[in-house]
Formats: C-alpha cells, structure tokens, sequence
DNA sequence: GAGCACTGC
C-alpha cells in the first residue's frame, strides 16, 4: 500500500484539511474530509463523486469518468442511496431486491465502499456472483466507473485468476472463490463487508455461503451483509435474515404481453415449431427465442423450423430465416452466432427476415440476446434430481417453475416491449407450476458440501442454518461416504486425511484418489486423471460422423478400462504440436481438454503444498497401470460392480442391475469393475469404467468390505473365498513365521551360549596372562 | 449399443 497519508478519504484520520490536501496540491476537498465511515449520507457521497479527483487514487478524474457518471446518476437505485445508507447504518443484514435494470450490481458496491471505507483499516469489500463472466465483466465496469485500473482499487477473483492487488477495496468475486477463502479464513476477517448477488438463483454455492454469513455476522457485529435478488421472494430472505429490512429497487425493463395455449399441448416440441413459425408468418419484425431442454431436441427442432421455414417461405411469401441452436457444449465459434443479425429481405422492400435462437437454459440466466422480441417457452428444462436411496444424480426433464417462466418472458422486453408465448395454459401456470424452483442443495448429493463445512468449523450439521433444510437421509448419505473414504471419524470429526481432501476442488472420491495415489507411487498420473474426470465429456461424436469418431476414439483405447484411456488421450494431448488441430482430428473437445489441462496444474499446486510427493512408477515396470487401478480403487471401492454369472453387471452392496454404457472402450466383461458415474437413462448404465481386483478391495477398503455386514449376492460368495483364502495364507505365512522364530531363538541361544563359552575362556586366559605379566 | 440443463472451487 502507498503512504496512507496520501490517501483523501483518510483526511478524517490526520486532521482532514492538510492530509486531503496533500493527494492534490494546495486546495483541501471538503466532501473528503466530510466522510466519517458508517456515517456518510448521500448527498456527501454524491459531492465525493462530484470533486476534481479521486479518494481513492488521489488522481484528477478523466472526462470519461464524469460521462459514465452521469449516466450512474440515473440508474433506479440512486434515488434509493439515502434509504439504502439508513438501512445498512442501522442495520446487519439488509435485504435488496431489484430487478433487471436497477443498477444495484454496480452501484451498491460502490455504495459501500464510500460508507465504510474499508482500506482504512486494511479491509475489503466483497461482492459475489454466481458465475465467473459476471464477476469479471461487472468488475470492469466498476473500475471504469471508479476511474481505477483493473486489478488496482477494484479487482476480481475467480478460480484460475485472482485480478487484485494489496489496494484493492471493492473485490467481485464468485461465490464459490469466497467460500474457499472462508475456508482459510473461517471469520471473512480481510472483509468490512460482503454483498451476495443474484441471491435467489439460490446455488449450492450461495445458500452455503448465506449460512456461513449468518454464522459469522454473529460473532462479528462490525461486519455488513448486504443480500441481493431479483425476485419478489423476499420475505423469505429478510426473515431467514433476521427479519432484515428490505429495499425495494424498480428495474429497467420493456413490458411483455404474455400468451397463454387455451388447451395443454400434447407435443411440446411440435407446438413450439409451429408457435415459431406462426410468429415468423404473422408477427411484425424481431427476433425470437425458443426454450428447449438439451442438445438432442434443440438440434431436431432446428433441423425442423429450416425446413418448414423453407416451405412457409415460399408458399407464404415470409422473409428468410435464421435458425441457431445454443446450448453450453457448442464450441464457442457456433455460439457466436447467436449474436449474428437476422437476415436482409430477399428482395428490396421485401419481407423482413428473423432470427430463431434455439436455446437451453443458458439463455435464461447465463447469456443475454439482444434484439430478442418474441419468446416460445414450452414450460420445461432438464433438472437435476439426486436419489440419495441409490446414491444418484441425475437429469430429469421436468417443468419450470413461476419464477423461472417470468425470467423467461423477461428476455422479451429487453429492448423494446415484447411477447411471450407459453405454451401451457393459464390454468396450469397457476396451479401446476410450482412457485421457485427447488434450490439445488435439495437436489445434490451434499459429499463435497459436507466436507466444506466441516473445514469452514461448522460441525453440528443437524442443527445446521440453511434457508431449506436439506433432507435427513441426504446428510445421512454424504457423512457415510466422508466416514467410509477415512475423511471423517467415529465422531464425524475431520481427519487429518479428510483435512487433505477438503483442498482439493474436485469430488471427494477424486479427491482420495489422489492422497492415496502416493501409496501407489503415481501421484503424476492420478492427478491426471482426476483433472479428466473433472470436465465434460472430451470425446466427440458428431451425428454425421459416428464411425470415424468411434474409429478415432479405438486409438487411445486401453486394455484395462476408460479411466486408463482417459489418461492415454491426456498425454497425447500433451505431446503433440498443434492441439486444436489435433483435437479436431481426433475428434476430441478442445475445450475439455484444455480445462483439464488448467485443472490439473491446480490440482497439482494444491498436492505440493500439502507436501504429497508427485511421482510416477516406471513406464515400463508391468506395475504401471495396476498401481494406478489401486489409487483409483483407493477413492471408488464405493462404485464397484460384480458380473454375476447371468452376464448382468450388480454394483456392489447396492444391489442395483446395470449396464456397461456403450461408450466404455471395455469390449470383454471384466468380473469386478470400479466405475464413476452411475447414469440413470432409460436404463442403468454406469460410466467410465475400469477393472479392478476383488483382493484389492479387500485390502484397500477393509471397512468398507466388511463381510459381516455385507448383503448376500455372487461378488459377496467370491470375497468370501479370497477372503478366507487370504485368512488361509496368513495363517500359514504365521505358522511360518512363528517356526522360523522359534528356529532362530533357538539357533540365537545356541550361538550365545556358545559365545559366553568363547568370552568365558578369553576372560580366563587374559586373566591368566595379566598373572603371568605379573610375575 | 447411447447421451450430455447450467454453474462453481
């Protein structure tokens, strides 16, 4: 940091008029001096905006900094400053919601920082955001805002980048970034305050990070939470807050005249394309967004609307039309042609053209379309579901709720006022539809999450302070895996191995999987592994080119299973000249692979600081690749099945029947394999998949393998015997051991004897000789 | 013989 004194927003500290005073030559700024923290109002505030230089970096303010000012000054939550200072002055916990348009992401922040001036006292400010493009574009907004450079007063931190200096203030951050950090820092104590955005999105994430703020602003009365959300939800939020006030911001939004289908619609798909196209026959100029649920349909439904749409085109005379699909795992360059104009009438003065984003529910939160004006909302969305009975995550097609159908219509009205078409009726809105969307903690499997809160010292997890309690049997679940992997003791206290694994960002499975990789000899190679696993999938297979890519795929393909064929794609990857080109050639995402490849270093930065050794076995030692299976055995003895003599694959304790997935390179049936993911389609197919050895288990997983407590099936026969024959062997190598002991004891006593004969005679002799010296 | 909503550390 630079000399405090320097500093104008510190006038108060050194006298006020001569230390502001100092920052810029002779004139002393008064609306410096007159900021006292937690005390500002907002005409002192406004009056510090309006002076000739910065507080914070002591420079005069550019031009363009008094331009963007301006427009802040309109912003709907500035005629809302002096009520929000009131509020947080005499209040904790301040609950805001504003809607799209508000200004609130960055304002309020700014807000603050002008209130508390946290860098007298060498704090910060932090306000989080879901997703790692939010933190990071909000951020450069800020800084422009504030006249700052990037990275200096304001900054951002988001996993792989941390964007900040030891200036900065104001810190935008995702939300996951933070709760690492608390679990350094288990009070936040580097923050004077933290606002959480986008609240009530309500991720695994942020509901984690709500309870650790409650926890911690009871013991730490001096720190400020602000909590920010877009929905009308919010009693729920002042009230799991402490009955927190709550300020309401208007937003800046067209309206969106809604259109509800008078009857259900059977096919949702088909209505959705003829809902398209009729918009695109009778409706005046704009573009439209569809809602589809993944990337199967969205393709099938653009294949569909380019052909009718042809058709319509030429029978009814409409303009020409732009169909483009968009979903996550489209490669960057096709999903920048969402952006792409809709298209010139074929002939001067002809019918406009239209563009048609077809889209997931990326378009919902995620990326923003301009030029949208017509919506096509189906009603449904792939959602996560866990089975905690059968230990399972997995995707469900199912209907949105109230909440997120207005988010919907909501990406109409963006530009102009706009429509939106549900293509269910008015009834059904009202009362099929649920009100929110469960939060996601309701929908996971909480192994990573426990683990967390373990590390942030939130032990007592019953009595937990989460705004949705997370069911009993779920918990349940997620403490037996951290008990069963050695992260947690008898007393579901974190151990020493569990202290390890909570370092790393990955599954906990992963995780362990990694420590115990050590033991093994292969650190190298699990953390390469791990890193794979971490992404999605890195194998293409594009519909037009299934053979090739299978063909492709066939390459890399290893003996022993996915896992291992994971690892040989890796290191090719690695070792060829021109990646992009190479993945395109082999049919490979780049975009995976290069995520890995920035994981992996992670991971392996987090290995060495926590002092375990990054080795490799000998390539060509025949150990190689079973050490590596028994790492990999070391984190998933949990996810183990057995081919039972019907040629059905059971996992193991579950009891549950599945099928190896198509994908796996496993042509023959190994008789016990580790998998990783459980997939639950219209069948049971399980996912990456490796063979491992039953003796293995038994040595690895002891606890887990206990026969005693095991339910009856095939492997548990076969266990039995290697155990028993185990049983066996030990027996024997004692009786050995037992008869060599009792052989050398006897052979040691001989030679002692033998030795104190020996020493007795010496001892005689030298005594005979010292007489004789004597003499 | 078949998927893969979306985020995040």
């Amino acid at each position: 940091m630079s000399d405090i004194r320097d500093n104008p927003y510190l006038a108060h500290m050194h006298g006020g008029a001569e230390a502001a005073g100092g920052a810029r030559g002779s004139e002393p700024n008064k609306a410096f001096a007159a900021l006292v923290p937690g005390k500002t109002t907002a005409a002192q505030q406004e009056a510090t905006e309006d002076s000739d230089c910065s507080g914070l970096t002591g420079r005069a303010f550019s031009q363009k900094y008094k331009s963007i000012l301006a427009k802040r000054r309109e912003l709907p939550v500035n005629k809302q400053r002096q009520k929000f200072l009131d509020l947080v002055h005499s209040n904790q916990f301040v609950v805001l919601v504003g809607e799209t348009g508000s200004g609130k992401t960055t304002q309020i922040p700014q807000y603050m920082v002008l209130d508390m001036l946290p860098h007298v006292e060498g704090k910060m400010i932090a306000c989080t955001q879901p997703r790692r493009v939010a933190a990071t574009s909000v951020a450069q907004r800020v800084a422009d805002e504030m006249d700052v450079k990037l990275g200096q007063e304001v900054g951002y931190s988001i996993r792989f980048e941390d964007c900040t200096s030891a200036r900065t203030v104001l810190k935008y951050c995702t939300d996951g970034m933070l709760l690492r950090e608390a679990m350094s820092d288990n009070m936040l104590s580097r923050y004077s305050a933290v606002i959480l955005d986008e609240a009530h999105e309500r991720t695994l994430n942020t509901d984690v990070l709500m309870s650790l703020m409650k926890n911690i602003a009871a013991q730490r009365l001096d720190i400020k939470i602000v909590v920010m959300s877009a929905t009308l939800d919010s009693e729920k939020f002042q009230k799991y807050f402490n009955d927190a006030p709550l300020l309401t911001v208007p937003g800046r939004t067209y309206p969106v005249e809604i259109y509800y289908t008078p009857e259900p619609e059977a096919d949702y798909l088909e209505a959705a394309i003829k809902t398209a196209l009729q918009i695109h026959a009778s409706e005046p100029e704009g573009d439209i967004l569809l809602f589809l649920t993944g990337e199967e349909e969205i393709e099938e439904a653009c294949r569909l609307l380019r052909a009718r749409g042809d058709d319509l085109i030429r029978r009814a005379n409409c303009g020409p039309l732009l169909v483009v699909p968009l979903y996550s795992t489209l490669p960057p360059a096709m999903q920048q042609k969402i952006f792409s104009k809709a298209p010139e009438p074929r002939t001067k003065g002809g019918a406009p053209g239209r563009k048609i984003v077809v889209s997931t529910n990326v378009a919902e939160t995620s990326l923003t379309i301009d030029g949208i004006v017509y919506v096509v909302d189906p009603g449904f969305a792939k959602q996560k579901v866990y089975n905690p009975r059968v230990r399972v995550e997995s995707l469900l097609v199912s209907p949105i709720s109230r909440a997120a159908a207005q988010q919907r219509a909501g990406r109409a009205g963006r530009t102009r006022p706009g429509k939106c078409f549900r293509l269910y009726t008015e009834k059904s809105f009202n009362s099929d539809l649920i009100e929110q969307t469960y939060p996601e903690i309701l929908r996971s499997n909480l192994g990573s999450i426990v683990l967390q809160l373990k590390k942030l010292g939130i032990n007592d997890l019953v009595h937990l302070d989460l705004m949705d309690p997370c069911a009993p049997e779920v918990l349940m679940r997620a403490l037996e895996l951290l008990h069963y992997l050695g992260a947690l003791d008898d007393d579901a206290n974190l151990t020493p191995l569990g202290l390890a694994i909570s370092e790393f960002p990955i599954d906990p499975q992963l995780a362990k999987m990694v420590v115990s990789a050590a033991d093994y000899g292969c650190t190298n190679e699990a953390l390469s592994i791990a890193a794979m696993l971490s992404v999605p999938n890195v194998f293409l297979r594009p519909r037009e080119a299934q053979r090739a890519a299978d063909m492709a795929k066939a390459e890399f393909a290893h003996m022993d299973g996915d896992h291992m064929t994971l690892l040989n794609v890796y290191h090719a990857f690695k070792s060829c000249a021109d990646p992009t080109q190479w993945c395109w050639d082999n049919f490979l995402q780049y975009r995976s692979l290069k995520s890995a490849d920035s994981i992996r270093e992670q991971l392996r930065r987090i290995a060495a600081n926590n002092e375990i050794p990054l080795v490799s076995n000998d390539f060509n030692s025949p150990d190689y690749y079973p050490q590596i299976r028994k790492a990999l055995t070391a984190g998933f003895f949990m996810q183990v099945a057995h081919l039972e003599r019907n040629g059905q694959y059971l996992t193991v304790k579950d009891n549950q029947l599945v099928l190896l997935h198509p994908s796996s390179v496993l042509e023959r049936k190994p008789e016990w394999v580790a998998y990783n993911e459980f997939a639950l389609t219209k069948r049971h197919y399980i996912r990456t998949v490796t063979e491992v050895k039953p003796e293995w288990l038994l040595d690895i997983a002891p606890h887990y393998y206990d026969l005693e407590s095991f339910p009856p099936c095939e492997g548990k026969r076969i266990l039995e015997k290697i155990a028993l024959r185990n049983t066996i062997f030990r027996e024997e190598q004692d009786m050995k051991k037992r008869r060599k002991d009792k052989k050398d004891r006897k052979d040691r006593e001989g030679k002692d004897k033998k030795d104190k004969k020996d020493k007795d005679k010496k001892v005689k002799k030298d005594k005979e000789k010292r007489h004789r010296s004597k003499d």
